[in-house]
RNA sequence: GCGAUCGUAGCUCAGUUGGUUAGAGCGCCGGUUUGUGGUACCGGAGGUCGGGGGUUCGAGACCCCUCGAUCGCCCCA
């Protein structure tokens, strides 16, 4: 327990350690990876922005905005907010910075993202997530590479039982006329609904088709489908995704209804979900979307630009890595401790020329013990799981002495190493 | 913003219907044993029982407030 007068964390934040720090960095290797295979270029973002960034581009009205971002006054009473997703910030820089000479753009980046949210199992104030976007691009083909990266993040990363949800909103006409055809097919058992859904009803219609309350969900199966609204041109266009996720191999299902919660949102839109009943999902509690996106042709145009299309997606680091399992510390080669204190100043000098053996990334893993009684020095030594040994031990007479303990009778590395690249020494 | 559960050593937790100096395991420190050795045994340090107020002869336990955590609802860019 923290004394009274140690600050604490803010609300929400976390200080991730051990286990979950590897788990955290495994996610963002494999990221890194994978999106340099797609050649996806890197691109680090501003943690704030003018509040107009965002508000702009994620629209005034919803209590996104009024209630759910970290917004506050600078010294000069400007309206900063952390960023509470990569995608407006990258849609300004974009028309800010002239990016429109790349495109199409095909970016990536991953760091913190902050929301005024209440924190619960999978959900934080600030939290972090990999992103990859595609500004520029118009075409099918550009959902589909974006998706097929997704899809072998999440398969690199070992993750079981996680289905990419797939749903299509259509363009800006098909999209309004579905809205107005959910508005009259649920405003007709208004009353039949949850008080949530009645509320949805008015501010945003399409939210009812996700709504958990069962009193909503048993119209839901028979609410009007986008299919019967979709232009030709929307229908060819999703056709036109589906087809290129099967070439590439990537499965999918079909999700009617799915939705986005912001206007600007056209077309392709994307969740990948644990199955019910699986591992995955039991790991996540009720936040159980690891990775979502889509086709936001609409934004660019909020924050004054030319109509540009785009796609992307984001996924939560930490979700992410509560579902890849174990990752350990890597496997300490060799530890070396000083049995008396004669001995430290030899066993900063091997312990250091060890960890740089070989050149860059050969070195040993090494780590060393200089503290504790003898016998303690030896146990810490022995605890700390390396699969060599070095014991250092300078005589009465000024010699040293070391020697050499294998774990489990594997060859040692370390020996050689001393025979060729220590000062010669007097071995006990 | 709303709701439920929880808050005792560094960590994981015990603490009976309120009753003397608040316990265990792990970890840490020291010692004995062992004696090229991760063992076993002994000992030690470490707690304003989240904080404040109240009830009571007496509160870690009961009541109120507050802070924090966890999980869920709303929202989900």
């Amino acid at each position: 327990m923290a004394k009274p007068n140690t600050p604490q964390a803010i609300r929400g934040t976390q200080d991730i350690f051990g286990a979950d720090a590897e788990a955290f960095a495994f996610v963002v290797e494999t990221f890194e990876r994978v999106r340099k295979l797609y050649r996806f270029r890197r691109v680090e973002m501003p943690v704030f922005e003018k509040t107009d960034v965002f508000s702009r581009a994620i629209g005034e009205t919803t209590d996104v905005v009024s209630k759910e971002m970290y917004s506050f006054l600078d010294r000069g009473d400007e309206s900063l907010t952390l960023r509470p997703e990569f995608t407006a910030g990258i849609a300004r820089a974009y028309l800010t910075n002239g990016w429109q000479q790349h495109a199409p753009l095909k970016v990536a980046t991953h760091g913190p993202l902050f929301r005024y949210e209440r924190p619960q199992k999978g959900r934080y104030r600030q939290f972090h997530q990999i992103d990859a976007e595609i500004i520029g691009a118009a075409e099918p083909q550009a959902d589909v590479e974006l998706l097929a990266m997704a899809d072998q993040v999440i398969r690199e990363l070992g993750i079981e039982g996680v289905t990419l949800h797939l749903n299509t909103l259509g363009d800006g006409d098909s999209r309004d006329a579905w809205r107005a055809a959910l508005v009259g097919y649920f405003g007709a058992v208004r009353g039949e609904l949850s008080e949530d859904s009645q509320e949805r009803l008015e501010k945003n219609p399409l939210r009812i088709l996700d709504s958990k309350d069962p009193r909503d969900r048993k119209f839901v199966a028979d609410a009007p489908k986008i299919d019967a609204f979709l232009s030709d041109e929307a229908r060819a266009f999703f056709d036109a995704v589906t087809s290129g996720l099967d070439a590439a191999g990537v499965k999918w299902a079909r999700a009617e209804s799915l939705v986005r919660g912001l206007d600007y949102y056209r077309h392709t839109a994307f969740e990948f979900v644990p199955d019910e009943g699986s591992a995955a999902a039991a790991a996540l509690g009720s936040q159980s979307t690891i990775l979502g996106g889509g086709r936001y042709d609409g934004l660019m145009e909020s924050l004054g630009g030319a109509p540009t299309p785009a796609v992307g997606w984001a996924a939560g680091i930490e979700r992410l890595a509560m579902l890849v399992g174990e990752v350990g510390d890597d496997q300490l080669d060799v530890v070396v401790f000083a049995e008396n204190d004669e001995a430290i100043p030899y066993c900063i000098d091997l312990v250091t020329k060890l960890r740089v053996a070989g050149g860059p990334g050969d070195g040993f893993i090494a780590e060393m013990i200089v503290t504790g009684s003898p016998k303690k020095r030896f146990q810490k030594a022995s605890k700390a799981g390396a699969r060599e040994i070095v014991r250092l031990h300078v005589e009465d007479n000024g010699s040293l002495a070391y020697h050499v303990h294998v774990q489990n009778n594997e060859t040692s590395q370390v020996t050689d190493f001393l025979k060729h690249d220590w000062p010669p020494v007097q071995k006990s």
